[in-house]
RNA sequence: GGCGGCGUAGCCAAGCGGCUAAGGCACUGGUCUGCAAAACCAUGAUUCAGCGGUUCAAAUCCGCUCGCCGCCUCCA
């Protein structure tokens, strides 16, 4: 086993080596629940279910554990805004993450903590970090004082003059330091609160990835992981308390993802620019959006665009209409048949999963695996197209097998795991009821140039055609007849 | 201002010092077809933003310049 994973903290490629020799343990930072996901989320969501997905295909056993943050600023003033709790927002709206989970395949992590069920843990931590003189309480906040540890800035690869130079930071006369970061924090009337030995309040946003990660995987554990927006302050945080309250280290690889742009610029609340995975699934295949997401490597921004997603539709059906025509193959083979495939070709495809593994174990480039998948495509296409009626029986089981294997390997990523024809009924179906014509219309018409080809009336034949691809439907004369697809304008 | 990333064919995107610079989409020519579509075959970067350096060898390493993006405030 060699896979190979960037590290933020070293900025290289490391060897994957969980500290449980065979045993990942995983620690994501999930969502803030206070409204719903945009594609953003859906990219984390889907990259980290690729990565898990993806060590146990390679013989990990993966503990993975994914927090939902519910309880923060955003969703008190969300829940003030609504006249709810914070409480009842927070949970409506991690039951509408799992709606568009669930849709997306992504599959449940082994533990998915909450932060408000954590209170307790989070505590006892804080107090762990004041009795070290790493933490002090100040007017009913605790603060964490950065200078205690010396390791801070270490994963965001900065230093505390840089960032005080720089510093947006407001000024608040309860900090020692303008960097120090906020524990605990005293609530206001009104505010959901907690009792705590500095009085009523609630955690502060990083200490809670702490005070659950060490519950459920230990004080030190192998990946942490989020997007490149958490790289500071939050994971910088999140070590300066793990570390400081353990004096141990915290995790041995982080991994970050990339964002999703729009236009080249970053998609996110506050700039308003974002779409929600709803609104996409509303018009694309789940897996539509899971292919777009895997074309580009899970670190590297990812810019969308319809005509991106037209792309990757494009390609998705590319793959499935290889697998249907595979499917419609029937078992009447010949033992005696010459075999079509060529040596070549039969060892490309046999070399396909070794190919797709080594691009997978450095660092997850799904990008080069679809390459990959594209390429078997190709050649199981031909081979194909080669075939005679009753094929050899070793082309036919080639076929058959290097299918299944293709599909494996796409499950990796969520790719083809329905049924081929199905999937391309259900599209052809979907795409129908866009436009304003009826399947029994287009059977008709192509009737009746069907009896104007017969009669070689071609003039006619091609007005039927033309008018029907006027309207989006293009047809297609084949050996077993005439078929149709429906065409997106 | 500090820190980090990116710039590869019309578009998207691999490539991490050395075989012909993957793959997808689009385009063009061919096979097939009455003509098309689909599929297959073929074609496209003497070149990897620019300049300079290291090396027997660089898209890949180093330096500088230009352009874009992100973090430094909540953010996946």
């Amino acid at each position: 086993m060699s896979v190979k994973i960037y590290n933020t903290i070293t900025r290289t490629k490391e060897l994957l080596k969980p500290i449980e020799p065979g045993h990942v343990k995983l620690y994501v930072c999930g969502i803030t629940s206070y409204d719903y996901c945009h594609i953003g989320h859906a990219r984390s969501a889907l990259a980290f279910d690729m990565i898990v997905r993806y060590l146990r295909y390679r013989g990990y056993k993966v503990t993975y554990i994914r927090n939902f943050t519910d309880i923060d600023d955003k969703i008190i003033k969300r829940a003030a805004e609504q006249n709810t709790t914070t409480e009842e927002l927070a949970n409506r709206f991690i039951d509408e993450f799992y709606v568009d989970m669930d849709k997306l395949g992504v599959e449940r992590p082994d533990m998915e903590p909450k932060a408000t069920e954590h209170i307790q843990e989070m505590i006892d931590l804080i107090s762990e970090l004041i009795a070290k003189n790493m933490a002090y309480p100040a007017g009913g906040d605790v603060y964490y004082s950065v200078n205690s540890f010396p390791g801070y800035g270490k994963l965001s690869g900065r230093n505390l003059e840089d960032m005080q130079a720089g510093a947006r930071i407001s000024v608040n006369e309860n900090k020692a330091n303008p960097m120090d970061f906020v524990l605990w924090k005293a609530s206001k009337t009104g505010e959901p609160s907690w009792e705590s030995p500095w009085g009523p309040g609630r955690p502060g946003w990083h200490i809670e990835c702490s005070a659950m990660s060490r519950k459920y995987l230990g004080d030190t554990f192998d990946i942490h992981g989020g997007g490149q927006d958490l790289i500071f302050p939050h994971h910088e945080n999140e070590l300066a308390q793990s570390e400081g309250a353990n004096d141990k280290p915290f995790v041995n690889m982080w991994i970050h993802h990339g964002f999703v742009t729009i236009r080249d610029e970053k998609m996110s609340k506050s700039l308003g620019n974002f779409l929600t995975i709803r609104d996409i699934l509303e018009h694309y295949h789940p897996e539509v959006l899971r292919f777009f997401i895997f074309s580009t490597q899970y670190r590297n921004p990812l810019d969308f665009s319809e005509a991106a997603m037209q792309d990757a539709m494009t390609g998705l059906d590319r793959l499935y209409q290889c697998v249907a025509a595979v499917e419609r193959l029937v078992e009447n083979c010949s033992d005696s048949a010459a075999p079509v495939a060529s040596g070549n070709d039969r060892k490309k495809l046999d070399s396909m999963e070794e190919r797709f593994q080594k691009a997978m174990d450095n660092d997850f480039n799904t990008a080069l695996a679809q390459g990959i998948l594209f390429e078997t495509v190709k050649i199981l296409n031909k081979i194909l197209r080669q075939l005679p009626e009753i094929p050899a029986r070793v082309d036919h089981d080639l076929l058959i097998s290097t299918t299944a294997t293709m599909k494996k390997l796409a499950s990796i990523m969520g790719l083809l795991q329905e049924d081929a024809n199905e999937y391309l009924a259900a599209k052809k179906a979907a795409m129908l009821a866009d436009i304003n014509i009826s399947e029994e219309e287009i059977q008709n018409l192509i009737q009746e140039r069907n009896q104007a080809r017969e009669a070689k009336d071609w003039a006619s034949s091609d007005a039927i055609r033309d008018r029907l691809l006027e309207q989006g439907i293009e047809l297609k004369d084949g050996p077993e007849g005439t078929g149709w697809t429906v065409k997106r304008s």
